[in-house]
DNA sequence: GCAAATCCCATGATATCCCATCGCATCCCA
DNA sequence: TGGGATGCGATGGGATATCATGGGATTTGC
């Protein structure tokens, strides 16, 4: 399922208009569209301020996961169901290649009117442009943490 | 049977009118047309304040599921059985996107003027607005212990 | 015959689509 | 190597269609 497909890649700048749409930058489209997805999903990250974007692969590789248990008798599978599928909304993309983000999503994510596009292999996030700058180094210095605690020989 | 069939997905706002009548949202109403369902198939959930709706995708798989085991010696499969298929009904869809809500369903989910529709794959919930207010973050909460208790490596 | 449910049409708000313009990067040619 | 032309990508605003919702008319069952 995930063999073959392109990830999403780069750091990438967008604006926030009026009417609270954003453009997908153009490489990320091409991917959705490799992906035959009609437009792109988002939810809210759980754990951050910022969008989780995603395609039709990660999307429906989740939902066959959850499928396999018992519809009405599997609590702990409808909790994560939840927390993914309930909190994801499918964006069209109009011809220009933008969407509408829905207020909830500006929100959450604090965006403001220059938001940055990060791209995270199978899915991109969409930070608000300040929050991300302050976010980034963190990251990185955690990455430095991850590989300094690496056992050596380890793959 | 899974493979191909979309997820109900998003969290979405309805209301209930005078007449016990709601208009499922329509990117709901699209799967259930893929599902070549007549209408909507919902029963009173058995352990919260919410309504189960689905089409003909989970109506059938648990239906055979259940038919694997023996009809007259299989008493908790029974129980099963009858928790759902018993207390399902089919609801029709008129022409403008609308069902009516039997009373019985709108008192079990304590169904005020405003609804919230909740998308969970296969399935989706019907709440009482204020209701799930409540509980959105204890699931949130939920599925964030099962993440932090994830093995590394799994799916 | 009356109550209740179903069907149908009308309206308003919202979101989608489309066109025109602008900026920028690339490409080509001098 | 520099300057200009061309095309793609991004942006702003206005027109259009879709969807949700309310009320009224007609039929059905009791």
């Amino acid at each position: 399922m995930i063999a073959g497909v392109r990830p999403f890649i780069s750091t990438l700048a967008g604006s926030l208009d009026k009417k609270g749409r954003v453009c997908i930058p153009a490489p990320y489209r091409q991917l959705l569209i490799a992906q035959s997805t009609e437009g792109v999903y988002a939810c809210p990250s759980f754990s951050e301020p910022a969008l989780e974007c995603f395609g039709d692969v990660v999307l429906q590789s989740f939902h066959e996961q959850q499928a396999k248990e018992d519809p009405f008798f599997a609590p702990a599978n409808d909790d994560k169901t939840f927390a993914i599928l309930a909190m994801t909304q499918l964006l069209a993309i109009d011809e220009t290649g933008r969407v509408r983000l829905p207020d909830s999503l500006i929100e959450h994510a604090g965006l403001k009117e220059t938001v940055t596009f990060v791209g995270m292999g199978r899915k991109f996030q969409v930070w608000d442009q300040e929050r991300f700058a302050a976010v980034l180094n963190e990251r990185l210095a955690r990455a430095r943490t991850i590989r300094d605690t690496q056992k050596p020989g380890a793959p």
